[in-house]
Parts: structure tokens; C-alpha cells; sequence
DNA sequence: CCGACTTTGTGCATGCGTTCACAAGCGGTA
DNA sequence: TACCGCTTGTGAACGCATGCACAAAGTCGG
């Protein structure tokens, strides 16, 4: 076990043994569902909102009124019959299911065109999540300040992450360095990698790695067009349904 | 066996009418993975290796070596029993499939961090998908070239989307602009869209939209860290299963 | 030519996730 | 208080995806 992380005290909202039951159960495609959530929830209350019910949150977040409240029974029962949610109570406590009350320290690693990006979101998208460290093995890089930080080499990723309690590690270096960079995060007591090079990471099982391949994505589109374009060459006859929106036609 | 081609031979590459229907029953899950065998296939190609088993290459992906098998069994049977599957056949079966034959044009909206990194990338990693316009309000970027091309106005995504052939449009912009300039791509005809804008867009049933939600895969990776750490915390649950989930009174 | 070995392709069972439909519960109202 | 309308929470059915296990089909050595 790698979780030998000093505090054992949890000095942020612990979570009741009803809530930590739940958590297990929760099922991946809720848990990203619960951050849609989350956000629509956040600008609602921003703008003075306080009630929400699933009909409106679901059309919010673009998924079936059903599956929203589905995915509410499992982190418990947060609702009024008859009226709905309330914004705030609903809020916080999405928060301390997705573990935001705690502050994810994050190192950013690879400097290039995406982690020059990436460092300078500023504190990531949706705060709660400070960059606290970034890293490349670019000599000349190094100790220029990105977004506020200062660049460390790649070899101090084990003492600087171990000193500054990193918890999420983003990967955005060249496929080839990816594994080498995830292997020292790791050893570096990192459990939960967001991995945006294009390589299949090889992690030990009490390490989290997410995935975000843009060559993936477009490929997947990629597949529509031709499909598309395909029905589009071979319709014999009426097109599906699409005859209401003349899209193509600008105003 | 040898490998009919009709006698038209276009520019097109026509899918044949056995793969046309095929590629309509492809679960969504499997086409993402194809993605991923390509880039396997591709690097091995590359390395001279000529034959792979389905045990290869899976690993290699990170999967199932049954699940592969199925996922290659949606797109036709192309391996040997006894030997594998032949690289190369299996590269440009699955870059057919995919699509990947043609050029998709791309435009990149929002030449901000992560705007001026997605056109830099030059090409888009895994060839085939060349950025041809890229848009911004900022009148100051407007004509300034970057990664070699140069910015347009905002106003101008509809002609010179159509124009430009633009099949994918890339939505780098900050939330509050994201649906807006969705509306415009799609009036352009752009019927495929990668978001990378925490938003969820409203589009007409034909077109597609895929979104990389940083925020998003940054709190499911915080519910993990929150999870371990609550589990290292307290061991000593017996997890009996039943029994305990019942409605737990609040204190 | 045959038999043993290897690997594919797939039928089937299992589990997960989504959707439907409805009883239970709550606030408002007379 | 008793009723009414509205919304939640969830049991149950359905559909999709995953993984197993094995027959079919090919290669290779003798």
C-alpha cells in the first residue's frame, strides 16, 4: 500500500459511514454525470436560484430526468417530494461526494504547447484543483515561471511531488517520455494520473489514470462523417427524419 | 479470396455494401477502441512487424484479447486461425472504416492557451486531419498566423467553413461563447463537433458532438482520491453487504 | 497425408447502465 | 383536517457491453 500519507486526519468534512457505503456504489458514468451536475447546479445558484427540480437540472445537464434522479438516490435522498432540490443543500453535498472540499494539489508534467495551456487554466477549470507544480526535461525551461509557477526538471518529480502533497498528476509530454514520466509519479505516491498522451499506460492497481486522447476523439468523429456521408450517398429513399432543418442555409 | 475491387475506382473510397452495414451495427465503446488498436497496429508497422495475435495486440491496447476479437469481428473477419492478423491489412481495413481514407478539414474556434496548442499541433496527432481555419473575436489575433495558419474573424466561420470543406470544428472558447459559435458551425454545415467548452451544446439530431471536459476528469479523478483515502482511513469496516444499507436516520 | 497445435470467431451467460412507470411523500388549499 | 396536484425515489424490465469457453479453421512437423 502506497498510502502513507502523513495526515490521517481528515481536517476536511469527513464523510458519514452512510455516505462512504454509498460511494462505493456509485457507478463511473454517474460519478461524471454528478460533475455536469455539479456545474449547472453552480450557475444556478450564482444566479440567485435555490429550488431545482429534475426536469429542469436534467434539461440543464442534457440527460433523462430518470437517470438524474437515479444518480442523486446514490449519493442519498437530498429531495423534496412535490418541490424539488434545494440548490445549496445539493451543491455541497455533491461536493464532499466528489471529494472537492479537500484541495487536489496538481503537477503538471511536459511543458509544450498543452502543458503551457494546461498551467495557465490557472487553478483548472471549476477551481479546487491549484497547479502546483509543473515539470520537463527541458533544461532551458526550467525555473522560468508558467501561469505563476516555476518550471522544475523532470528528475525533482519524486522529491517536489512527494514535498508538496500532489494528488492528481497530468501527463502532457510526448508519447514516449509517458511512461517513464507516469512510473516516477507513481513511485512519487500519485494515485490518480489524467494522461493526455497517446500511449497505454501500464499502472499498478491502486493508481486511477484517465485518459483524454484527442487523436481518439477525432477519429470517433471521424467515423460519423463517413458513416453520414455514407447513408447521405445511399439513400434510396426518404432521408430519415432530417427534412425539418434546413441548417445548411445561412439567414 | 482476392480482394474484389469494383471497376469504378473513384477518389473516394467507397465502402463496400457488407462494410456499410456493418459499420452501422459497431457499438460506440468499439469504435473508440479501434482508434486504439490503429495506433497500435500503426507503431508496430513501423517497427516491421508483419503478423499479430489478438493476444498482442491486446495488451498492447490494454484490453480484453476476447473483447478485441469481437470488437475486429465488427468490421469483418481478416485474421488467419493459427497465425493472427496481418498488420497492414488490419491498419487500412480499420483506417476504412473509420474514415480515415478521406481528409477531414478541421477549424479550431477560440485561439486561446488551448486554441493556439490544438493548432499548433500541426496536422492533429495520427495524420488526416489538418487544421484549415482557425477563428477568434479578438480583432488583434485576426490575420496573425498560427501553427501557419491564419486566424479569421468569428464572423466569417460560416463562409469560410463552407468554403474550406470544414467537416470537424473544434470549440475552444470560453463557456459563455461555446453555443453561439456551435450554432454557427452548424449552419456552416459542420455536422461534427469536438467541445472542449464546459457547456453542454443543444444541436439538431444530425449532427455529433464529442467533449473533452477537463473539470469533468479532474473531480471523477478527485471522487477516486477521496475514495481511497477514506478507505485507507477506515479499514476496519466489515463489508458484509447486507444488513447495513438501510435507511440511516440523520442524526 | 495426417495429426497435433495454435488462434480466430462467436454463442451464451453475466453484469452494468438506462429507461419506464408508479407508489410514496410533501406542500398547498379549502 | 382532508383532499389534490406535483415531484421524488425506486422496483422492474430492457438493452448493451463484457468475458468466458469452445468449436471451427488454419499452420506446421513428421
Amino acid at each position: 500500500m502506497a498510502s502513507q500519507r502523513g495526515e490521517g486526519e481528515t481536517t476536511t468534512t469527513p464523510l458519514e459511514p452512510a455516505d462512504r457505503e454509498r460511494a462505493r456504489a456509485i457507478p463511473e458514468a454517474a460519478v461524471a454525470r454528478l460533475a455536469v451536475y455539479l456545474r449547472a447546479l453552480s450557475g444556478m445558484a450564482d444566479q440567485g436560484v435555490t429550488a431545482v427540480s429534475s426536469e429542469e437540472l436534467s434539461q440543464a445537464a442534457g440527460v433523462n430526468a430518470a437517470k438524474l434522479r437515479k444518480d442523486l438516490s446514490y449519493i442519498g435522498s437530498y429531495g423534496t417530494r412535490g418541490v424539488g432540490y434545494d440548490v445549496e443543500v445539493l451543491v455541497s453535498h455533491i461536493e464532499r461526494i466528489l471529494g472537492l472540499t479537500r484541495n487536489h494539489s496538481v503537477a503538471v508534467v511536459g511543458i509544450g504547447n498543452l502543458g503551457h495551456a494546461l498551467a495557465n487554466y490557472g487553478g483548472f477549470p471549476g477551481r479546487g484543483f491549484p497547479v502546483t507544480a509543473l515539470f520537463d526535461v527541458d533544461a532551458d525551461l526550467v525555473g522560468i515561471p508558467v501561469g505563476g509557477i516555476p518550471v522544475n526538471h523532470i528528475d525533482e518529480i519524486t522529491s517536489v511531488c512527494m514535498e508538496r502533497e500532489v494528488s492528481i498528476g497530468v501527463i502532457a509530454t510526448p508519447p514516449p517520455a509517458a511512461q517513464s514520466v507516469c512510473d516516477r509519479l507513481v513511485s512519487a505516491g500519485v494515485q490518480c494520473i489524467l494522461n493526455f498522451a497517446p500511449v497505454v499506460l501500464q499502472v499498478p492497481d491502486n493508481v486511477e489514470v484517465r485518459k483524454v486522447d484527442l487523436a481518439v476523439e477525432m477519429q470517433i468523429l471521424s467515423f460519423h462523417v463517413a458513416r453520414r456521408a455514407d447513408e447521405a450517398a445511399n439513400v434510396s429513399v426518404g432521408n430519415n427524419g432530417l427534412g425539418v432543418d434546413g441548417m445548411v442555409i445561412r439567414p
